[in-house]
DNA sequence: GTGCTTGCAAATGGTTTGCATAAGG
DNA sequence: CCTTATGCAAACCATTTGCAAGCAC
């Protein structure tokens, strides 16, 4: 895992690159991202931001338009839920799939090269030219397993 | 692919099971999807209704209220995006996968036995109760691939 | 200064819902 | 008849956009 000042120099790097400014709001988003490991969604990331930065006010409108630069850039990643939205969290360098529990909506990240170079071959077979990939496995995460198993009772 | 006749049968079966009604509706819906072989958005169904059964006149609440219904018993899948919404097809026995064009929207199954394990063996390891997966490759289909060439010249 | 950014509020667009009416069982 | 369905329009809600004012450089 990167560091934060390693993050912040990547996001000068990046901002420079696109002729894009520094700004405060950037850097708390960043920040942010980087302090809370797991997987966030833009209003939850507002939430965030007006609890551990109570001076700053930031509009929601920003939180999208940051995240999604971040995202094109590499620096955040993210996993869709369909209609209800996404999720954020910092950009890996390593990709990663998802395990999504229907029940208490917790995420779990794995990496499996079995399936990753699947993926590549796959996409070879079909003359296709890979840019991504997500997967995700929907299911029942250990804990609530347990729940439901003594609500039965 | 199972005939037009069998999916009736089972969606008289499914809706007795509910104690739902056999509507015209419903029987519509599932015929285009029959009929339809690709990947539709609820309102792609609707002009499909408009165009081949001109003498009906189909709500799209209907629309999402029956594609949602078919969905959870089997007789149809989705694939997400975002908030870009959903994509229906009839249902499948056999699980399948989805390529994804960036460029034309187009949509290419496959299957993969060794992905298909994998993912088993995943979810047993991190103690998962497995329900659903999905797996998308998104990239540039070799149409498309050919087109970008071209115009680079 | 100039041009990118921001916050706000309004707009968007897919999806859902409330309700009165229609129709299946 | 009683219950579920339907069409319509309004409501929803995550996300985007227009715009005037505010910063970065």
């Amino acid at each position: 895992m990167k560091s934060y000042a390693e993050l912040v120099q990547e996001l000068k790097r990046v901002l420079k690159k696109k002729k894009l400014k520094y700004t405060k709001q950037r850097e708390i988003i960043l920040k942010i991202l980087h302090d809370n490991s797991g997987h966030f969604s833009p209003e939850e990331i507002l939430q965030l931001i007006k609890q551990k930065e109570p001076n700053e006010n930031i509009g929601i409108a920003t939180v999208y338009r940051t995240l999604s630069l971040f995202e094109e850039e590499g620096l955040a990643e993210s996993i869709s839920f369909g209609k209800d939205g996404k999720k954020y969290e910092i950009g890996h360098k390593k990709h990663h799939d998802h395990l999504v529990c229907i029940e208490c909506g917790e995420i779990t990240e794995f990496v499996d090269e079995i399936i990753e170079n699947r993926q590549i071959e796959v996409a070879k077979k079909y003359n296709f030219k890979m840019i991504d990939h997500t997967m995700k496995i929907i299911g029942i995460c250990p804990k609530c397993q347990e729940k439901l198993k003594k609500q039965e009772l």
